[in-house]
DNA sequence: CACTCGGTGGGTAATTGTGGGGAAAGGTGG
DNA sequence: CCACCTTTCCCCACAATTACCCACCGAGTG
């Protein structure tokens, strides 16, 4: 299950948002009609059940009583909730998750592997726009690029 | 029964709060009309019976002569109060809960897997920012985050 | 040019959330 | 032991939100 590309939507007043038709077959595919959705970095994350199982595994290996990690379980693993799509194939974005997110109307769906994940679509390019900057200002950061092998 | 998901509510001047309708549900398809609630670490913990059971058991296990542990379990387990739901599915908040936890008017219930949350909606949103301003600046809690393999 | 598929938008009924009033219960001081 | 005040309980009423429909529109295709 490898979610790729990049969509971009609309976000209606209900706060419901099309997710993309090759995303929805691999998840419908797989027996499944919903998906874990929470916030992390001004964003959505999405999951389908079984990786969000291994993530929730790993959370709650945290005590909460580690300072340090327990406000990242209780933003990141508190905020998931469960989505099932409509007869149309959208899912319902709660008002919480909207808000943190700043979706408001026109919004992008970028497919990471394993999962995916909603952004406001201004958010998204600017932070393309600051990335492409910093590029041309970071050799540190261009070092690691090619780091990679790219 | 697993608790998921941020909600926002507003707790009214009687000391009502109102419990997400899914994990009312959750609770009463148990067939449990009631839950434990007690205080730890600025917010409010909120078990189901089966639950906290399983806690009580391992505070029972506390000798009394722990001069270390001792204070933490009249502390936690001895605030615990059984709280019934009323008609609309709400609970009253003893005020000496409601005290600890500072909440006024608006709260966030947090489900965290087995239990759920009560937070000051002001307290959660600060201790939010307090965690997303820490990400940027310790890149040891961002190694820790992506240790969990998120 | 029909037809399908993918994306968008809206209406309505049911559910959920909020706020109060008044009866019952409990606690306090005389 | 009684009067009084406060807190809790139980009911109802209204407002807001959500779930579940179905309609439309445009692009690509046989």
């Amino acid at each position: 299950m490898m979610f790729r590309g990049l969509f971009e939507y609309t976000i209606d007043p209900k706060g419901r948002v099309n997710v993309p038709a090759p995303f929805r077959d691999l998840v419908q595919k797989s027996g499944q009609e919903s998906l874990m959705i929470t916030k992390f970095q001004d964003c959505l994350y999405v999951f389908p059940h079984e990786e969000w199982a291994r993530i929730e595994e790993k959370l709650a290996s945290v005590p909460s009583t580690d300072r340090q990690l327990a406000p990242f379980v209780r933003s990141f693993g508190g905020s998931a909730v469960e989505v099932a799509f409509d007869k149309q194939g959208r899912v319902l974005v709660p008002p919480s998750l909207r808000a943190y997110a700043g979706l408001e109307k026109d919004v992008a769906i970028i497919g990471m592997q394993r999962r995916f994940e909603i952004w406001s679509l201004q958010r998204h390019q600017q932070s393309c726009a600051d990335f492409e900057k910093e590029l041309t200002q970071n050799p540190e950061l261009a070092k690691r690029i090619s780091d990679l092998g790219i």
